[in-house]
DNA sequence: AGCTTGCAGTAACTTTGGTTACAAAGTCTT
DNA sequence: AAGACTTTGTAACCAAAGTTACTGCAAGCT
């Protein structure tokens, strides 16, 4: 674990902060598909991500969900950050988007290295920073955009994490992280691939060129 | 300044704090409508409310707005904590919703405070907290609800922001703050009327009974 | 092979909300 | 009081996206 650490976490946490999260983290591998964290689930401990991605999920009193931003290598959980505060429960959903690997560090410790450690103090103000700066990009989305433009975005994103030029997903998966129906999904990505833009197959899609 | 600043944030900060805050800060004053911040606009300090309300908005390319959130007293801006790292453009547009008493804190001090004072960096963490869970809630809203719950949600809001039972506002400020179009406003606010919940006046709303 | 299940394509229809257009009423100016 | 401007009400229409329903197809199973 420490090789991990050091080589993804080394240049901004000093040598005693690395040290210490190599004494109380606990490394974890998880399958892509799995759920790390559930709305109404309590807190313990924060992930700092190694490998893979995680993707964020909000979800309706109607069980109706609808897909925030992607935790990538580097990040943390910021809603994680405000455990100590507050209502420890989860406000959100995370799944692994691919296989990852993360480090799992207690709560306990994370008030005591902001007092501690200014480069931690850093991380966990600029995590802050970025998760608000994709919540406010995700609400532009929502509220700015078209689906088909939306969708258009989900699929160049989605790409991008992947690191390949195949989504594998079914339309209907799609359509739940959009918080839209199947059946616009389907259409949509019909007038893509007559565009050119995708080559469509079952549980998957082929990227050929999304940029104008 | 000192007074107002022990009364609203004595018991939050520890005595040095608020002598530093009472040193360095500035005292403001300002008027309903009065433009605070705006998008792309340099942040050179951050606002501690005293009094009054300031509302938090989001445009796009084309002009459009969307409300965002309110802050009220208690509140700081989180979007400006987050100007020593990073840009130091704002994304957001801040507009004095009522008349509003405010401290102005100079950026350079944050990063100070927050390794110097244990309950300034709480009082950062939990302002991002709270400014996370605003942003979550819009989200929900513009995702899941249509625009007639949207509607009802912000006179409620309006009117605790306010605290009076009267909304001095034309249909068209409503639509912008809820990004849609004066007719559409008109139409749903003239069927609440309808069922009695409001009562239409030129230039202003009064709230009879929101719930249920 | 025949059967079942899940995925994708498509048509027809409905709903929500955005757009255009115009009238009526209130407010302000001169 | 006349005219200009703002605000609101309303009708008619349009577009985007959600819904229902049915089809064909691919994959897996027995």
């Amino acid at each position: 674990m420490l090789k991990e650490l050091q080589e993804k976490y080394g240049y901004i946490f000093e040598k005693e902060l690395i040290e210490e999260i190599n004494q109380v983290g606990t490394f974890k591998e998880v399958t892509e598909g799995m759920l790390l964290m559930d709305i109404g689930q309590y807190i313990r401990s924060m992930p700092l991500l190694i490998s893979g991605a995680i993707k964020i999920l909000r979800e309706d009193e109607e069980g109706d969900e609808l897909l925030l931003y992607y935790l990538e290598p580097g990040d943390t959980c910021a809603m994680t950050l405000t455990c100590c505060m507050g209502s420890a429960k989860s406000e959100i959903r995370a799944i692994a988007e691919t296989d990852t690997q993360l480090i799992m560090v207690p709560v306990q410790k994370m008030e005591e290295w902001t007092g501690k450690y200014r480069n931690w103090r850093n991380f966990v103000f600029e995590s802050y920073h970025t998760r608000l700066m994709e919540m406010l990009e995700t609400i532009d989305s929502i509220a700015f955009m078209n689906m088909d433009q939306r969708l258009l975005k989900y699929l160049k994103e989605k790409t991008r994490i992947g690191k390949e030029d195949m989504i594998n997903a079914t339309h209907q998966q799609i359509a739940y992280d959009l918080h839209t129906s199947r059946v616009v999904v389907s259409r949509l990505l019909k007038s893509l691939e007559k565009k050119g833009m995708i080559e469509l197959h079952r549980n998957s899609i082929k990227i050929i060129a999304l940029e104008v």
